[in-house]
RNA sequence: GCGCCUGUAGCUCAGUCGGAUAGAGCAACUGCCUUCUAAGCAGUAGGUCGCAGGUUCGAUUCCUGCCAGGCGCGCCA
């Protein structure tokens, strides 16, 4: 309705423009947005407002041409309009005719979960990569933020039609990789944990589980020990990591060794790459890149003077390689404690000769707190620092924390409560929204009781004139536009503030009109539209909490 | 010192192409179940949108300065 609305308008001004009654650019695309204030009707446009300045006309005025325009021009039932008026300073709102703007219910039972997808962003071959913890502990809250958020961008995104590849970066070299092989065989040993490194009771269960495995590893020379303790710690841990994702409906299309940088000389190819572009350098015996030429603070070393590599040539190289794989945007999603990365990798990405406005997007995810009792839990067992994903889903449960987490925009810093999250009434958003999918779909079986016909064909669209109805109606139709929005803006917290609203307003919708007949009553052609009408936001409830990674129980 | 993020109701927070009377939940008060799931709904009350300027028909939204809080500024990874 929306789109037939809006160029609705666009053809009225053109004809406007054509016959002198104004002058002025016509706008590529004609503004609607929902009221809200009901009474200004189900759309409503600013477009005269902003238009006055190059036309040279009073708002009111050239709202008035568009709309003796659209009705000489017989436009306004073809777009489904039933009434029109000026509001305001200038203001255009739209009123629906029922029928044209109950059309949509169909329309999404017919689509079922495709309701919402567009091809916003076909073509876009997304990296997507987040949670890249270190293979050397559990993964603690921060992890967790990620871990929910990035998956349910993915969905988004892939919603809006990119080709969406989820990958998690294995920093699976370096020393602290070593200071984790040492520490797991002190453990082993029963000896004091190396003063730098890893100091959770999960070190000992590894080291336990180690030695069952492998007892020999023990008794190799000290540094082959380690290393020996290291490569199989490593793959026990990640193991873990990936065990605990899985549970938590986050699943990764590609992990990305670091390690696997250097080998088949991958790490030269991508250092002649940068060099060819011009921004490598050799100074006191170490080998940089000139990041300052693209905004960074200072340069960055790759290659250090004693021959080894730094951290960064890692980062430069595996730029390269998510480049030479195809993606034609590279989103990273970091911690707030690692914002500080973004100049030097928007720097690689223009050293490497990309845009790096346009080809990478980094998104900063800020802290996360948990409390508990009205106390900050601090301390997690297991990790030996803070809590762990695994214990936060063990305390609330997958969907809510899944939900809690996406909510709420990533660079704000978020509170999560424990005991709330426990909480079983509307206090706790993801009951009060599952709860509206299982009422509904109670509501649907006991339809099905009664005989009540609720399929397509035989839904009567002129019957829903219900202003409750009216209501949901028009939120239902919203939905693309708000999968669209989170996909663009990167922000699939709107997707959950959506269906908040939505289930809000079917509990009101439900509240004031019965969906089923009463006593004795004989259904009738009211009770099919509704149901149908519930059976539509069955379906948006149920594609939102899909797109959120959250379940849509039929039961509670 | 420099950089990024945040500041909206007592609390937790929404509010991006700048729009009409700034919203939701909780907490407080008042109603609504012998008939669809009350894990729900309706109502009352609650605000100098951190502060001060600027841009314009119009600013919580954009720009500048200031105040407050969080985080980050290695040839560590």
């Amino acid at each position: 309705m929306q789109s037939e609305v809006a160029s609705a308008i666009y053809k009225a001004l053109e004809i406007a423009k054509k016959s002198n009654l104004l002058q002025c650019q016509i706008p590529a695309q004609i503004i609607l947005e929902r009221p809200k204030n009901r009474d200004h009707g189900d759309y409503a446009t600013s477009i005269a407002l902003t238009l006055a300045k190059q036309a040279n006309l009073q708002p009111r005025v050239i709202a008035q041409v568009i709309i003796d325009s659209m009705n000489s021009n017989n436009l306004l039932t073809p777009a489904g309009i039933s009434k029109t008026e000026i509001a305001g300073p200038g203001f255009i709102n739209i009123f629906l005719a029922t029928a044209s703007q109950a059309a949509i219910i169909p329309k999404i039972i017919s689509t079922g979960k495709e309701y919402g997808s567009s091809n916003l962003l076909v073509g876009k071959k997304i990296n997507l990569e987040f949670v890249s913890a270190n293979p050397t502990g559990p993964l603690h809250l921060g992890h967790t933020r990620w871990a929910a958020v990035g998956d349910s961008l993915g969905r988004v995104l892939s919603a809006a039609g990119a080709e969406v590849t989820r990958e998690f970066y294995v920093n699976d070299r370096g020393n602290q990789m070593d200071l984790f092989g040492a520490s797991i065989r002190a453990a082993a040993l029963n000896q004091p944990r190396p003063e730098s490194g890893y100091h959770g009771e999960y070190i000992e269960d590894l080291a336990n589980q180690i030695q069952k495995s492998n007892p020999d590893l023990i008794s190799l020379p000290e540094s082959e020990s380690i290393a020996a303790f290291r490569d199989a710690g490593y793959k026990l841990q990640l193991a873990q990591q990936n065990r605990v994702l899985d549970n938590f409906g986050t699943h990764f299309d590609v992990w990305f060794s670091e390690k696997a940088l250097y080998e088949n000389n991958f790490f030269d190819h991508s250092l002649n790459k940068l060099k060819a572009q011009g921004h490598v350098y050799e100074s006191e015996g170490a080998i940089w890149l000139r990041t300052t030429d693209f905004g960074d603070d200072k340069d960055r070393v790759m290659i250090k003077s004693d021959g080894s590599f730094a951290y960064f040539a890692s980062d430069s190289a595996y730029y390269v390689s998510k480049r030479e794989r195809g993606f034609n945007l590279c989103i990273y999603m970091l911690g707030a404690d690692h914002h500080g990365y973004v100049g030097r990798i928007k720097a690689i990405a223009a050293c490497a000769g990309d845009d790096k406005d346009k080809d990478v997007e980094i998104l900063i995810g800020q802290m996360v707190k948990i409390i508990e009792g009205g106390e900050e839990i601090k301390l997690s067992k297991r990790a030996g620092t803070i809590i762990t994903l695994e214990e936060l889903v063990e305390k609330v449960g997958k969907d809510a924390a899944r939900y809690t987490l996406t909510r709420f925009p990533t660079d704000t810093p978020m509170v999560m409560d424990v005991d709330l999250l426990r909480k079983n009434t509307n206090e706790n958003p993801v009951y009060y929204v599952q709860y509206a999918h299982a009422r509904i779909c109670a509501v649907l079986r006991n339809a099905k009781d009664y005989g009540i016909d609720y399929e397509i064909k035989s839904f009567n669209p002129e019957l829903l004139v219900h202003e409750r109805e009216r209501e949901l109606i028009g939120l239902l139709a919203e939905f693309p536009r708000i999968v669209s929005a989170a996909a663009q803006a990167r922000e699939p917290h709107r997707v959950a503030r959506y269906i908040e609203d939505l289930a809000s307003q079917y509990h009101r919708f439900y509240n004031d009109c019965r969906v089923l007949p009463l006593g004795d009553e004989k259904p009738t052609e009211l009770n099919s539209a509704r149901a149908t009408l519930c059976l539509a936001t069955a379906q948006v409830i149920s594609n939102g909490l899909d797109l959120l990674g959250v379940s849509a129980p039929e039961k509670m």
